[in-house]
DNA sequence: TATTGTTATACTCTATAACTATA
DNA sequence: TATAGTTATAGAGTATAACAATA
C-alpha cells in the first residue's frame, strides 16, 4: 500500500504517542496507576505542598478535571491534603504514596531505557530536544 | 517548580503529540475535517478502491469504528463506494473529496513546515526517524 | 473458517459552564 | 477582582462484543 503519512513528523508524533502510550500504560496498570497518575505523583513528590490547581497548570489538566483524580489517589491513601489557608490545601505523598510512586518511576526509567534502544544511535540523543521544542 | 517530567522522552512525546494535534485540528477544522478525516482521504487518493477494513488495519482503526467515520464522509460526497464482490466495497474520492484532500493537504504541509521550523536545526531532521523508530 | 461491514454499547478522557467561598 | 475547589454535564474518541452475509 502507498502510504505517505509516515512522512509527515505530525503524524508520525501522533502514532508514536499512542504505541509508547498504550505499552507504558499497560506497564504502570500493573500498580493501579495510569500515566496521568504516575504525572501527579512524581510532581508532588518534588513539590511538597503544591496545591491541586498549580499542579493542573503544570500538567495541563482543567482544575475540574483534577477533582475526581485526586479523590482517587486520595482514596487510596497515596496522597493527602492539609489546609494552607481558606481556600487552598496542600497536597502531599503518604508514605504508601511515596512508595508507589517510586515503583512507578522505575517502571517509567525501564521504558524509556527501552525506547531510546529502539532508535537508531545517530538518533538518539536529538529525539527529546527536538520534542521539546515542540510544546515548551 | 521542580519539573523533572519534561527529561522523560515519554512524557514530552505525549505533550508535544497533545500540542500539535490541537494546533492542526483547529487548521484542519476550517474544511470541516479532523486529522483522521484528512488521513482517511490521503489514503484513499494514494490507494484506488481501498476497502474500510483495510484502510482501518494501515491506520490502527477499528473496523466498527471505521462505520461513522466514512458515513460522514460520504454524507458529505467526498467519498463513494462501489461494490468489489459480495461482502466489500471500494472506496474512491470524489471530486469535491480530491479538491478537499489537496487543501488539507496544503495545510498539513504548511503545518509540518512550521513544527520543522521549531526544531533547533541540529536537531531537525532527526526527529522523523527517530519517531518512525519508536512505532513502525 | 476467516473476513467484511455493521449495530449497539460502554468506557475513558477532556472541555465547558456555573457555583461557593476565600485571597 | 482574581483564584481555589467543586459539581454537573456534554462531547469526542476508543474499545468490545456480537451478528449476518460472503470469501
Amino acid at each position: 500500500m502507498r502510504d505517505p503519512l509516515p512522512q509527515l513528523p505530525g503524524y508520525s508524533l501522533r502514532r508514536a504517542a499512542h504505541a509508547t502510550a498504550t505499552e507504558l500504560g499497560a506497564r504502570l496498570a500493573t500498580l493501579g496507576l495510569r500515566q496521568v497518575d504516575a504525572s501527579v505523583l512524581i510532581l508532588i513528590a518534588e513539590n511538597a505542598d503544591i496545591t491541586a490547581s498549580a499542579l493542573g497548570r503544570q500538567l495541563d489538566i482543567q482544575r475540574a478535571n483534577m477533582v475526581p483524580l485526586l479523590k482517587k489517589l486520595e482514596d487510596e491513601r497515596l496522597i493527602e491534603r492539609q489546609p494552607l489557608d481558606g481556600k487552598s490545601q496542600a497536597l502531599l505523598l503518604t508514605a504508601a504514596g511515596r512508595a508507589r510512586m517510586e515503583a512507578a518511576l522505575g517502571i517509567i526509567h525501564a521504558f524509556e531505557d527501552e525506547l531510546l534502544a529502539r532508535i537508531p544511535a545517530r538518533h538518539r540523543e536529538h529525539l527529546l530536544p527536538a520534542l521539546n521544542a515542540l510544546w515548551r
